[in-house]
DNA sequence: CAATAAGGTCTTGTAACAAGACCAAATTCC
DNA sequence: GGAATTTGGTCTTGTTACAAGACCTTATTG
């Protein structure tokens, strides 16, 4: 029955994934922001076969993260360009990739370094704080259902402060 | 010829990527964190397959992301609880969370709210800073090649500063 | 001790991804 | 301006990943 999507189910995260949660496509936008915005850049940088960097690009651009721009001299040519939507996951890829420094290539071993470009400085190190300002572990956050929560959110909410009370809800 | 690995980059975003990038993976970490740790609780709220999520459960115990607990009566009985660095992935979520519902969702229409236990009020959003408190976008940012860069990201920074100018490296 | 729930494995079918052949239009070179 | 090359794809074929449910063993509950 093939592939399940996310899109139906009434959380940000799932959204999000439904969105960008497709193998290649987080490197695409990565690729992107490094300053790739042609297609064969694109295949030549990331080795992804066309078939599917076509795909992606359609996507993308459909659901608004790309925009493609008419760059021909004497007829089309297209680059693709991140739009404000698209330029907004950069949280996310730095999220990503400071897990990813920070837990499988460890420490010291960072193949890119982001700097400040006004003032040269490391950007330091993203971290969830409080209204203070305080950084805040998963241990020190509860979650709750919000204003868009469907009726079974409710549900699985209630469910959950009776069930298992030993058991802390961190997000 | 299947689907390609992105364990061999040099790059912090694919290794992450290539730990959590898979379909569901994200998902079943989200769901620990608000507290589900026995093998049919995540079946029954996520809607997942069996197979895949053995699959799943094994892989991210392998990786240490998840470590199982025995807490069986008579026998065995194990429960999934996230490691250190399994908690760590808080700020990937949050950043997921946080796009989907500011740019699929919508302002006002977000599933869960999640607060500081403390004071009870709400996790401010994520942002990027600067070592001096500046919130960053993508056009304040400069990257260069780090320690841990191979030879080949060196030349692809050197190549990128030569070739087109007029875009600018961000990430 | 019986009934049911937990925690899987295995099989079958479909969807997603990879690689490369192929092609038309745009650009560059001479 | 015409030929060679690059760009930007489409299409086909084969492999891997995911979905659904049948089936099974062990643990827990009544």
């Amino acid at each position: 029955m093939g592939r399940k999507r996310f899109a139906g189910m009434n959380c940000g995260v799932a959204q999000a994934l439904d969105v960008v949660g497709d193998w290649w496509t987080l490197l695409i936008v990565r690729e992107a922001f490094l300053g790739t915005n042609r297609f064969v850049d694109f295949r030549d940088n990331l080795g992804i076969s066309k078939g599917i960097l076509t795909d992606r690009l359609d996507a993308l651009l459909e659901r608004g993260i790309f925009e493609s721009v008419d760059v021909g001299q004497t007829g089309e040519r297209y680059e693709y360009r991140l739009t404000e939507k698209g330029e907004d996951l950069l949280v996310v890829l730095t999220a990503l990739r400071e897990w990813g420094e920070r837990w499988v290539l460890g420490r010291g071993k960072e193949p890119t370094i982001v700097r400040d470009r006004k003032t040269g400085k490391r950007v330091p190190p993203l971290f969830l704080r409080s209204a203070e300002g305080r950084v805040l572990r998963a241990r020190d956050l509860r979650a709750e259902p919000g204003p868009g929560a469907s009726a079974e959110t409710e549900r699985y909410f209630r469910s959950r402060r009776g069930r298992r009370e030993k058991r802390a809800r961190l997000l």
